[in-house]
DNA sequence: AGTAAATATGTACTTATTACACATTAATTT
DNA sequence: AAATTAATGTGTAATAAGTACATATTTACT
């Protein structure tokens, strides 16, 4: 950014305060990775690389490059922790306490996404990073267990509106699997006929006229997707009702 | 920020990068401050002082200050552009594509408040800030159309399910000026009885026992809001139901 | 052949949503 | 004072959605 401007970034309100204090703030990006495995909900963290935090988790996340779309910010990182670059992310909420960050002034954009645990090779050991069962986190670095919480507390509200959790998931699922997968997130128990009515009204679904295999039980019928709400945004849509 | 507090920001993937890239980004607020004035919704606006944009409207915003919290700043901005503090203020979402201004990288928090117009006194001449009717803006400067209609959007969607809409309204009002603003906001006609019913299971209003005056046909019956649910952020609960 | 464990399915009850019409009240006009 | 105007205030029937709940069926396993 020119000296010239920045003469014009600046308002009356703004004078007095020079360039270095404006943009001695830094941004990142922090990113809530989910995934769905052992009937549980689990997140991505690594070892937080901080004295203060030390033995302490967090969230993946990375400064934003000046040449970088905030919104490729996040997919970038997305990438670098994961390999996967198709999926769901949905910004929710920006963080900007003071005193957020111990080393200085950073402001954060948080993202969740969802993707399939199985579909990804993840090498796990490398880099500390690890799934963590969402319910058995109490603690987290900075202001991660934040984070955390209110990505998901907005998938919570996404998750019956919108098709949002079929990355959670294999490409091929039993409407058993689906059902637990909600009430791992839900953090509920659900009636089998009451969600099997509910899921089917909202259309999402396609029959592949195919069976479960090696289940010790009788097997139920897998359905996948329909195509066009794959990787979709949950922004589609906001549906108000009010006659 | 110390260089030694620095270098514990750093990651292994952004080693390549100087302190001077990372702290080259501005990060601002963007407010959107929604005010109800003969029965339209209206914007405050102020002249952009921008060659880019000379002659567009823009919205009212400001930089984060480094030593101020980033709500903290969404209150100053509202603060002195309104006079008013103690309104309703919700994040929306933030804004950082790379060309979004002109004069550098700026990344922006956008946010939206409720105020009842009547009820601050605005100098309205000076700073060239105006009330603009929401429906009838094409075009903004920088991308503050997109912020706009962001807001908007995350505005109906709160508005049945929370009271936030009633700091745009005075202190007593009638039920056909409620579905008035209503009706603005969403952009729809309600059926007046549904409407009543509807508001009456929410149980917000407060039956004050008082009447209106100087209306030219029969004066309804005025309510208030009741006090549990003034000012409180939109926040408050997501309401599942999923049996 | 019998048992275990899950699938698949329907109905009655309650609650919410929608569409729709008429008598009443106060101010204004004649 | 009577008539007119313009809004308020209210209820019901029909439809849709949400909830609680039980039995027969299918496959794998022993």
């Amino acid at each position: 950014m020119t000296e010239k401007a920045l003469q014009q970034l600046k308002t009356a309100e703004t004078e007095k305060i020079s360039h270095l204090d404006y943009f001695n703030i830094g941004i990142t990006v922090d990113c809530v990775i989910l995934g769905y495995e052992e009937k549980e909900l689990k997140v991505l963290l690594i070892k937080s690389d901080m004295q203060e935090y030390s033995g302490l988790f967090s969230l993946p996340g990375d400064f934003i490059k000046p040449d970088e779309d905030l919104e490729a910010a996040s997919y970038r990182v997305l990438k670098e922790k994961t390999g996967l670059d198709d999926v769901y992310l949905e910004q929710v909420r920006t963080f900007g306490n003071i005193f957020r960050h111990p080393s200085g002034r950073v402001i954060t954009v948080a993202y969740y996404s969802l993707i399939d645990v199985k579909n990804h090779k993840l090498q796990l050991d490398l880099n500390e990073r690890h799934w963590h069962p969402v319910n058995e986190i109490k603690k987290l670095a900075f202001d991660h267990k934040l984070i955390l919480d209110t990505c998901l507390n907005r998938l919570r509200q996404q998750v019956m509106e919108h098709p949002v959790i079929f990355n959670l998931l294999p490409e091929k699922f039993s409407l058993r699997e689906l059902q637990e997968l909600y009430e791992a997130i839900l953090g509920v128990e659900l009636d089998r006929r009451n969600f099997r009515k509910k899921i089917s009204i909202k259309d999402w679904l396609l029959d592949i006229d195919e069976m479960e295999h090696n289940v010790p039980h009788r097997p139920g019928k897998l359905y996948m997707l329909k195509k066009q709400f794959r990787n979709k945004s949950a922004k589609t849509g906001a549906g108000l009702q009010f006659a």
